[in-house]
DNA sequence: CATCATCGGTTCTAATATGGAACCCTGAAG
DNA sequence: CTTCAGGGTTCCATATTAGAACCGATGATG
């Protein structure tokens, strides 16, 4: 399968790694919270091609993720702001700063630590449930058959590819 | 810059990614959650090459994301499995779905619902500071320099790449 | 006024990665 | 024997990427 066909599974997560899942995008979104905001800006902080970040970030426009806009007229230069489907992207951001912190860093600890401004104190945001607040741990979550598949199947849809419901456990 | 040297960045986000930030690693990842476990149940859930698949997954292997499990001596067939570090991830793909679930979804919802089985209810986890328990908004998080930069600009390390903090406001 | 630098790109070419298909080896099963 | 399944590897054509050069508008410098 071509990579372009990814976004036409039933998968939620296909479909987002089809906008962001790949080599550079989620880079130039992190860089973009870290507010960056031109087009020289990306590409020093980055090291990526000129070629490739102009088109990164005109997917990202054409996404939604990231918007345009002028900041001086009369030389027609914009910058890229995230809008809030980019916003949005935090907590994917956060748990692979977590993880990252903690399996791929080099013994010094975290190059970058997070103050929480609501309550002041440096934070590790954790993933909880909404309904009970207890932490999220894979082997204590089930994946059940949501209503993206059961309107498909109840409307006779043909072709329902890249689903399969299985326990999370390992 | 090449993709191979963005690892080298004193940033968890770039070690991360340089892991698992390619077209089709994540999906993997997301299917050995699933339950898939063998070469070709991957193979036939993916669409991926078989090529490609074998050479992802030894890598994913050599990181220590998964492991390969004899399960059948006689023929050599290996099966596998997440192991701690690649449990870990389990947020990451838990924040991707609630993003793609939100704003890359069909119009007919989740196709994938998830019921936390400690207290029985389906579940949208979501990401909290773990000091005060508040939901996590970007604007109310300010990145500051961590010990895996500090202890570097005090042994006088040159060429800090990667290293920039700024406010996560958009 | 001529020259230079900056910003935000685009165009080129060579190297690298990927998709698709065919092939290989081992050990059952018929 | 012959065939099949599992788990790969090899080969080639195509797609993507890196690196460098080029471009056009504007504004600052001398």
């Amino acid at each position: 399968m071509r990579w372009e066909e990814i976004d036409g599974q039933v998968c939620s997560i296909a479909r987002a790694l089809a906008i962001f899942g790949d080599r550079w995008t989620l880079l130039i979104i992190r860089d973009a919270f870290r507010r960056v905001r031109r087009f020289s800006d990306f590409q020093k902080s980055l090291g990526i091609t000129r070629h490739r970040l102009s088109d990164r970030l005109s997917r990202l426009v054409e996404y939604g993720i990231l918007e345009k806009r002028l900041y001086d007229a009369k030389r027609a230069r914009y910058e890229y702001r995230l809008t809030e489907k980019g916003l949005d992207l935090y907590p994917v951001l956060m748990s692979v700063v977590n993880w990252g912190d903690k399996w791929a860093c080099d013994g010094d600890g975290s190059p970058v630590v997070f103050r929480h401004l609501a309550c002041g104190q440096p934070t590790h945001p954790k993933m909880v449930c909404d309904v009970c607040d207890e932490p999220i741990d894979a082997r204590e979550i089930r994946p059940e058959v949501g209503p993206g598949v059961l309107k498909k199947i109840a409307r006779g849809d043909d072709e329902i590819k890249g689903y399969e419901t299985g326990n999370s456990q390992a």
